[in-house]
Parts: structure tokens; C-alpha cells; sequence
DNA sequence: AATATTATATTTAGAACGTAAATTTATGTT
DNA sequence: AACATAAATTTACGTTCTAAATATAATATT
């Protein structure tokens, strides 16, 4: 074995012995990371970026080629000045040597996504459960529904299934560390427990579970308004608020997955319940005097209301900004983001309740947090799956066969 | 440069290339923490640890021993059975290759550790800054007090000034990860962010600074109920609540350094002011009918008034641990703690407060944290301060010179 | 006392890696 | 065609780790 790990009064110690062929490695890991961000490079970039000698760098980059993770373009003209001295070979990440899919299992319906290994979307697809005549409470045929999802995303992304390297999957339990579901919701648990295994099972992929909120901060952390901020807390608020929090740039899960899930609120003074905007809007719709919202009210028809001037409708959304601000102004207070992210289907309308919230906020909190809307709408879970799934496949690149491997076919790529 | 990191997308990513060189400096720094953590181990044991040769092993024990790090003992004698073969070399961490400090820096006094390499507590040092004639709201003499206890403890301990690697130094105010303290509380900020670098200057020690929770927090998980616990909160309630978090075996600090520091509660319910043990206690032991209490009523005064039966304390009792029960559940369900430790000065007489705190708990949370009291007592800062300072040596072990180094003075063991 | 046993340390030879310097290669310019 | 230039490639070398052979220091056996 080359890794002792021990507890120490505590603290856990990994330590990584080393030898010449592991340095080889890691440095193939580290031109490739390099490479996966910067488009493409020659030799001279990536000895500036890796401080590496040239030597290294092209034989580094010889063994990628090999490994099928890069390709060498053909010689670029250079885009400033005339071309001097010997053309330089450039070396690109290869993006499709193999894809990802992004799950996000709803309770009505599922969402695949498929990216490629720079995190491009190719593809997304969405089947409802009810559409296919699947039962809410009937677990066996709801994994037909999600396969065909995903099946059409891939076909639609021109992958095959035995491309794919890892798959992400949101759902909205507590999802801890190892990726179990600690107890899920007494109708979802038989589902929900099995989902992992029932997946690898089928596809062969490995499988990666993370809770909804927690995949949605991922997304908003990678491609959202919370692209670069360390320290994040993405709220879902659409049925039921739950927060996704991250700090230092890592995601939060807590001993058993709940971290940033919302049970009861009774303690918020004017809060109460997890009751998030969608919902809220409906039951507050359904109290008022104006006709059009009394009968049947949906979170958009208050929202148009009161965009219209509707006068209840528009105090209907100052209370939501009043509930949503308080809970922010706990959550805040104990994890200290640098931003908070309103995620979700409903993150779009609640722009105009963002000045209300900020106001609530200001009441309790000396130095509040800035207050933003996502921009990813209801991908932002697909999507989150998608990043979890990019991490597995980046953490374990120099372990897996791109293309496939395995039993798998393999494509010509890695054919000598 | 053999660093290159870059901003990806909001995800920073961190690339270290390899030379051969450094690959001998990772396995030093393996086989050190190994010792670290093993007392003493022979080149058998640390083959088994590591996964490395032999030959390997001995020629980094021996460039240890020649940096000072690491002493070779004279061969033992086998504990069981008989001695066979060729004895086997024996290598030792070297614990007094150098020295941390620990400071707690407090309203109304300074208490000073000193600690060797392995943790272990060497001295302890108090000094009020009252018995020293310095005014609160003076900042310039209090170093001078401060220094006085660092001094003392390190004379205890048998260490020179010049053999500190580095200090740690607990305040009450936030911390951010650059050790900053972004907003001070008004009278001390003068104070405050002048403490890292005068402490600096004065002896030249690296000073890292941390916030009282925080350290607490460290502490816990070092050598307290908490060693071992993954995902821990530490709950300092003496005159003011405040919390340490940590997640997955890290601190969390927040953007601001702000992680659970408790500002306003006025939106918990039944709470309102983050009022801490001893100060619950006086307030409301002066309303009571007791007249022992309502005098000049001191915390022990309660708690031991309830303990001889009296049922007007034990009200109070009842009451201090329904409110934090209250902040605890609301910390608990965005957290998710394995474990809450309650800490600091109080501790000990907060055992009796668990009982009726985790009955409060289950009021609110389906599956509670399990709760228990300090067993570090009002060392509880420092010795973080001194786990701090302590992680601080670890992660620096081969760019530091043991036994001072530099231009103080060395010890004999590193001149040849 | 001499010899075997045994676990370990040490030496030796070899392979992989990264680097620096010299050399070659491919392109554009004069 | 000769030259300039920038990059790739080759060569020689030092460092590291490993495996195998050898030496060493203790005890046990004869």
C-alpha cells in the first residue's frame, strides 16, 4: 500500500508516499488541468504555467496524447504578428473523450443532461412520470421513465452509454458523505435508497448522489452569479426552502447529509413553516379579496397581479420577501456567505422580491450578505448533478480509460 | 514558479509540478507525520506505514535526523518475546525540536501555553490585566502584560523565546482566513488588529490569530468529547453565546470570518439576546424571590442554590437551557452536527443544564445532535490557540529550522 | 567457543524521471 | 540561398526509488 491514513487524536492524517512513476502521474494530472482550462497550448505555455522544463512538458504531453485524454491540433497561425522560428505543437483537452450525465429525479419528473468533459451542455432532456403513467408511490417502473430520459439526452448529445465516465444525481433527500440517503422520507425511502445502486447497476457508470440544494450550489459555484465567491448559500425555494452552503469553496454536508436542510421553522418569529415561494404565493393567493387569485391562484398569477398594480397580490409578495429574509438572516448569521443565490424554477419572478428581502436582511444583520437571483433556472439541479459528476471524472482522471474502456467498446481513439 | 492555480469558473484549481527533489521533500514530510503520531517506530514500522523501501525509509529517517526533526533512540529491547536478528534502529519525532505558543487574549486577562511538538502541555501562564494596573481601554501596556505571560509560561517550560516556531493567539472577535479581523468591535479594534503584527514584531514568530469559537472548536476536536468527530459545534456560552463549527474535520470561518458568531436573536423564539450561561444566570437570579440570589447573585450562586433543591434557581436552570436549547436546534438544522460541545468556564457546571437542553432539542429536531459538556474547562482557547499554532508547524515542517534556526540562537543539536 | 538463525541495515545495480545544454527542425525574412 | 528565430528533439547527467545481494548484530544451538 502507498497511503497510511490514521487517526490522530482526531485529526485525520493521509499521507502519500511517493515514487518516480507517481510524479510522472501527478504531473500528467497537472498539465491536464491545466489544459482542461486554457482551450489549447503549446509546449512554451504550459512550461509557464507548470514551471515544468520543455522536455518534460512534451513528454508529459506524449503520454496524455497516448492515454487519449489530449489531441494535437495541426499548427496555428499565430493570431498577432507573422509566424517565427518552428511552429509550436499546441495540445488540447480533449472534451469528448468521454461525457457525464446530470440527473435531477423529481418527484413528478426527471431531467438528464448530458455535458461533455469540459463541462459543455449537449444536451438536456425532461420526462414526467405522471406523462408515462407512472404512479407517484410506485418505485420499479419510474427507472424505465429515467432511463429513457437519459437516453434521449445522450442520443440527442451523439454519445453512446459506454462513453460516459460518471453520472451525478440530485434528489431531494439528505444525501451525507458517502452518498447514502441517512433516512429518506418514509415514501421516497424504498426509491430514493436504491436509486444509486439500481443506476450503476443498469448503466455501469459510477454513480454519484447529492442532495437538490447541495447540486444547485455546485451549479451556481460553477456557471451562475456565484461563479467564483468561496463562501455561498443557494437557496431552492420553490415547494420547500433548502439551502445548498458552501465554504471556502467546498460544499457542506454535515454528519448525515442535512446540512442546510430546512426542517421545522417554528422557532423563525414570523416564519414558521419551510414553506417555500411557489407555495406560499398559493396559499396566501388563495386568502385575499381579489377575485382573480382566490379561485385556483398559482405563484404566477400572483406574481402577475402584482407586476399589474394588484395591491393584495403585492403585499402577498412583501411577506414572502419578509419570511424568506428572516430565514436568510439566521442562515446567514451562522455560516457567514459572501452571497446568497435564490435558485429554482421560481428564481426568475423573484427578482422583485429582492429589494424587500434586502431590506428584512438589513433588520437583523449588521453586515448582510449580497442577495442575487440565479440565473440558471430549473436546470440549476441538473446541472449541479452534472458538476458533481465533472469532479468524480477530474478527481479520478488518470484511473479511468477515456472513450469507454473497460468492457465497454472502445472507440478508435485509443486503438493503436 | 512550480504553482500554477487559476480560477476556473469559480472553482480554483491548484497544481503543484514535481521535480524528483520535492518528490524526497513528500516523503520526509510522510514519514515525519508518521513519527509524529507513532512515538517511536523502527524502519520495519515505517515500511508498513508508507508502502516505501527499506532502503528508502533509512536514507529519509537519516536526512530527518540530520535536519533535527527526528532522533534516533538507542535500540530497544523487545517487549515480547525475544530479541532476534539484528536490532533494529529505532527513530523518534523529536517533540522539543522546537516549541508553540497558545495565547487567549481576553477582556480581563491573558493566559499563555506553551506546548512541544507533539502537543503535549508543557506550561500555563494567567495574567490579569487588571492585577497589572492596565486600564481596559488602554492598548499599548496590555503587551507588555501579554508578553509577561508568555514569558513565564515559556521559563516553565523549560524553552527559550527562540525556540518558538509559531504562536496562536484566541481573541474575541472575528477572524477571517487571512487572519484579519475585518470589523472589530469599537473599543477594541485599535487593539486588536494591531495584535498580529505587534506580536509578530516583538518575537518574531509567525502569530497566527483565530477566534475564540473557532479555537474552541479546535480544541474540542484535538483533545476534548469531540476528538474523533467529524462535523462538531462548539458552543462557548459563558457571558455571550458563540460557536465553533467545523465540517468534515475543517473549521468553518465564512466569507468575513463571521461562521457562527452569534450577532442578534432576536428572531428566535424564546431567546432574542445571545446571553450566555453565566450572564442568564446573574439576570435572572436577580429577580428572583430568593434572596440569596437577588443580591449580588453570581452564576455559581445558582447553580449551586439549585442544586441544595432551591426551585427558584432550578427554574432559572430550566429556563437557560430551554433558550439554548433554541439556538443550538437552529445551529443544528443548518449544520448538522454530529456532536455539540458546550465549553469554556460554564462547562462544568452546565452538566446539570443537559438533561432538560436535549429534551428542548427533541422539541424541534427529528434526529438531535448528540450534546455534551467540555471536558477542557476555561483552557479551552488557549488550546486551540496551541492547535493552531500546532497545525501551522505541521503544514510547514520542512521550510522551518527546528530548534530556532535563523539568526537566533541554535541549539547544539543542529550544529555539526 | 563455534556455528546457525534471524531480522535488520547497507551496498549495488538498475530503471524512471526531470533538467540543462547542445542539436535539429520548421518556418519566415532578407 | 543564406540567415534568423522559436520550438522540438536529443544527449548527458544528477536525483530518486526499488529490488536483490550482501553485511551486520543480536540470540539460539551445538
Amino acid at each position: 500500500m502507498d497511503i497510511a491514513s490514521a487517526h490522530v487524536k482526531g485529526y485525520l492524517v493521509e499521507h502519500t508516499a511517493n515514487t518516480p512513476q507517481q510524479l510522472r502521474r501527478a504531473n500528467m494530472a497537472t498539465i491536464l488541468a491545466v489544459l482542461r482550462r486554457s482551450g489549447a497550448a503549446n509546449g512554451t505555455d504550459l512550461i509557464d504555467a507548470t514551471g515544468l522544463a520543455r522536455a518534460t512538458v512534451i513528454a508529459v504531453c506524449d503520454d496524455l496524447i497516448k492515454a487519449g485524454w489530449v489531441q494535437e491540433l495541426p499548427a496555428q497561425k499565430p493570431s498577432t504578428g507573422v509566424q517565427k522560428g518552428r511552429p509550436a505543437r499546441v495540445f488540447e483537452f480533449d472534451a469528448r473523450a468521454g461525457f457525464v450525465v446530470g440527473l435531477d429525479i423529481g418527484m413528478a419528473k426527471t431531467t438528464a443532461v448530458v455535458a461533455d468533459l469540459k463541462g459543455a451542455i449537449l444536451a438536456k432532456n425532461t420526462v414526467a412520470f405522471a406523462a408515462m403513467g407512472v404512479r407517484a408511490d410506485s418505485p420499479a417502473p419510474r427507472f424505465t421513465v429515467i432511463d429513457q430520459a437519459i437516453c434521449a439526452a445522450l442520443a440527442d448529445a451523439g454519445a453512446v452509454p459506454g462513453e460516459v465516465l460518471a453520472a451525478g444525481v440530485g434528489i431531494a433527500a439528505p444525501v451525507d458523505r458517502a452518498g447514502n440517503i441517512p433516512s429518506g422520507q418514509p415514501m421516497w425511502k424504498t426509491f430514493d435508497t436504491g436509486i444509486k445502486d439500481e443506476l450503476q447497476r443498469r448503466h455501469g457508470w459510477p454513480v454519484l448522489m447529492g442532495n437538490d440544494a447541495n447540486l444547485a450550489a455546485l451549479a451556481e459555484a460553477w456557471m451562475g452569479v456565484g461563479a467564483g465567491v468561496q463562501d455561498l448559500a443557494v437557496m431552492l425555494a420553490g415547494e420547500r426552502i433548502g439551502f445548498g452552503l458552501m465554504e471556502s469553496g467546498r460544499l457542506l454536508r454535515g454528519a448525515r447529509g442535512r446540512a442546510g436542510e430546512v426542517g421545522s421553522l417554528e422557532l423563525l418569529d414570523g416564519v414558521g413553516t419551510p414553506d417555500g415561494i411557489a407555495r406560499l404565493a398559493r396559499d396566501l393567493g388563495a386568502q385575499t379579496e381579489t377575485a382573480e387569485l382566490t379561485q385556483f391562484p398559482s405563484a404566477e398569477q400572483v406574481f402577475d397581479a402584482a407586476a399589474r398594480g394588484d395591491a393584495a397580490a403585492a403585499k402577498i409578495l412583501t411577506t414572502i420577501a419578509v419570511r424568506l429574509g428572516r430565514v436568510i438572516a439566521v442562515v446567514a448569521t451562522f455560516t457567514d456567505p459572501e452571497l446568497v443565490v435564490i435558485g429554482g424554477a421560481v428564481a426568475a419572478s423573484s427578482a422583485v422580491l429582492l429589494e424587500a428581502l434586502e431590506a428584512e436582511l438589513a433588520n437583523f444583520l449588521p453586515s448582510p450578505p449580497r442577495v442575487a437571483v440565479s440565473p440558471l433556472g430549473d436546470s440549476i439541479v441538473s446541472l449541479g448533478a452534472v458538476r458533481l459528476a465533472l469532479d468524480h471524472v477530474q478527481e479520478h482522471v488518470l484511473e479511468l480509460v477515456p472513450g469507454g474502456g473497460g468492457m465497454r467498446g472502445r472507440n478508435s481513439r485509443q486503438m493503436e
